[in-house]
DNA sequence: GCCGTTTTCGGCCCGACTGTTTTCAGTCG
């Protein structure tokens, strides 16, 4: 078993012995020891088992040297096993409603029996809840609430994820003989940030293997629906997925159909329909005449020179419009005076801002980011580990962040990477609006994120406020996760995101696009107008290991949907043009 | 569960907020 699934096994126990209501300090070794599996380099832990020298690693003791050490060499753990099967599934589900923890799922489960959501919300509609000791009418409505998010939320997924169940699938749809082309369709190709379900469009003449293919693959739970045409699984990841064949001539017209969002393509329709043809999954055919569009487009013939969607909308008299922008939210009109404009690429970033490391709550040193960040092909990389007052995630004091800077200074200095480092940090904002370090301190670093990160519940004013108040500040360079939202879990905070933003060009401060794909924060349905207005963004990763720098790519996803090209977007600018940007900001 | 010129037990450990309380427990980041 290699680290990284290992600290999974140690995060997962402490999380159950939390459950179990044990000792708190001993759970939190579990997770400490998890973090500090996943920061040794993947060698010297194989080393240190091997030699048995994984005791003198401080953080790490007797009895969890014997766990990680059997679950090295045996990939199982005989604790952990018992441990899952001593506590019901459902209270680790029931963790993930907010404002519950383990000491109230302990009182539940003790009190009311309760061991599943579904449990939960029966005891909270009949008032149970609000009944028992140390709860009440607040915490009841509370609870319901977020089982009712969770509801809601439930059948989305994130488009990370998503993403990464449906790549396997299209490439081993592609690899199949009869599969003349495939792709994704539906709001995963539109990279919208969640996802309901996957749908998969194929071009073939031989549809019958292909849809045997598909619902026998591994990782499918229940075939749903099968067909000529079409099929359904659900996946045991829980999501749907579903495939339409079609024959090679009507591919581009079904492609268009199932990538559109409905209104984007009700206004083609319409369009198409104003140049007297009808518009269809099927085909473009002339408009008169009566019939089914199927039929329409199979007696009197498609227009088959019609190949790729950039032939499609040409022939409607637009310009080619990425699947980011087909929402419906007036690309049409643009498309037709050729005015989209260029998106940006993945290419265009040279460099990724806000990254976390060993110093603060992240899982790689300095150097390992580094070197990840080179390999990525940056030319340079942020550093911007928290600030004191978020001791969870042990936060740098200013002592600590001064001895940064020189660790950073020296690494520069050392020719060792070509990738340059700045220096910087994720500065709280605090409940008042003032900085968790004070003017000197932020004008000893290249850069300066600030960040909401306590008293999320402020009212909308205050918080408003707030958030203003540090972007007036000297020495900011940017404005890290504007809303605070998680996706599919938790509202951002009651904030005014309009005058914010008005805040931010007026100071010239930057309002990053954090490109984690839980976050996607500021919302790529504010990023259109404020660009127009002239606010500059930062696709920023917020990296906690190595792997995460590549996120930067979800983020340019998101902001391809805001309509941001790379002129809005400062980490496409080159390593001298953003030296010379932060330092005439400074 | 880890740690120790406090050495085998007792401390580890931050602050705000919320909702439940009448002085505080639980949750969150």
């Amino acid at each position: 078993m290699n680290k990284t699934a290992i600290a999974a096994v140690l995060t997962d126990i402490g999380t159950l012995l939390e459950l179990k209501g044990e000792n708190p300090f001993k759970t939190r070794a579990y997770l400490a020891g998890a973090r500090i599996v996943e920061s040794l380099p993947e060698a010297e832990l194989t080393q240190r088992i091997e030699s048995g020298t994984l005791e003198e690693v401080k953080g790490i003791g007797e009895a969890l040297a014997q766990k990680i050490t059997e679950l090295h060499t045996t990939g199982q753990l005989g604790f952990y096993e018992k441990l899952k099967e001593s506590i019901p599934a459902g209270l680790i589900e029931i963790l993930s409603i907010p404002g519950i923890g383990p000491k109230k799922i302990r009182a539940l489960n003790e009190k009311l029996g309760i061991d599943s959501i579904a449990k939960l919300l029966q005891a909270g509609l009949d008032g149970q809840i609000a009944a028992l000791d140390g709860f009440g009418e607040k915490s009841q409505e509370k609870i319901l609430e977020g089982i009712r998010n969770r509801e809601k939320y439930g059948r989305r997924h994130l488009w990370f994820e998503a993403f990464a169940v449906a790549e396997p699938i299209l490439a081993g749809l592609r690899a199949l003989p009869q599969v003349e082309r495939a792709e994704h369709a539906g709001s995963l190709r539109r990279k919208m940030e969640t996802v309901g379900d996957l749908d998969f469009l194929v071009a073939t003449t031989e549809p019958a293997p292909i849809v045997a293919w598909f619902v026998a693959q591994t990782g499918v739970k229940e075939v749903t629906a099968q067909g000529e045409t079409k099929a359904s699984v659900r996946l045991t990841s829980g999501i749907q997925a579903d495939l339409r064949l079609v024959p090679p001539e009507q591919f581009v017209f079904a492609l268009h159909h199932f990538t559109g969002s409905k209104d984007h393509n009700v206004a083609m329709r319409q369009r198409a329909l104003t140049q007297g043809l009808s518009m269809s999954e099927w085909g473009l055919v002339p408009a008169a005449g009566e019939g089914t569009a199927k039929q329409k487009a199979e007696d009197r013939g498609r227009m088959t020179d019609i190949t790729t969607e950039e032939q499609l909308f040409k022939q409607l008299g637009l310009a080619f419009i990425p699947p980011e922008l087909r929402e419906g939210l007036g690309e049409i009109e643009v498309a037709e005076k050729d005015a989209l404009p260029r998106l940006l690429e993945e290419s265009d970033i040279r460099g990724v801002f806000h990254n976390h490391t060993t110093a603060s709550d992240g899982h790689n040193t300095l150097e390992e980011m580094t070197a990840a960040a080179q390999a990525l092909g940056l030319e340079y990389l942020g550093i911007a580990d928290h600030s004191k007052s978020s001791v969870q995630a042990r936060g740098l004091t200013e002592e600590r962040l001064l001895a940064q800077i020189g660790e950073i200074q020296q690494l520069n200095a050392s020719g060792k990477f070509k990738c340059h480092v700045f220096t910087g940090t994720e500065c709280d904002i605090l409940p008042d609006g003032r900085l968790d370090f004070g003017d000197d301190v932020r004008a000893a670093l290249d850069y300066v994120v600030v960040s909401v990160h306590s008293s999320f519940r402020q009212e909308r004013e205050v918080m408003t406020k707030r958030i203003i108040k540090a972007i007036e500040s000297p020495h900011v360079t940017m404005l890290g996760h504007l809303t605070g939202r998680l996706l599919l879990e938790r509202e951002g905070y009651d904030v005014d995101v309009e005058k914010v933003i008005d805040a931010a060009i007026a100071n010239r401060v930057i309002i990053e696009l954090n490109a984690s794909p839980w976050r996607l924060d500021l919302d790529w349905r504010h990023w259109r107008k404020a660009a127009e207005r002239g606010l500059l963004t930062s696709i920023n990763p917020d990296a906690h290991d190595t792997a995460q720098l590549e996120l930067f790519r979800v983020g340019v996803g998101a902001a391809r949907k805001g309509w941001l090209t790379k002129g809005n977007v400062l980490n496409t600018k080159t390593l001298a043009q953003v030296k010379q940007w932060l330092a005439a900001r400074r």
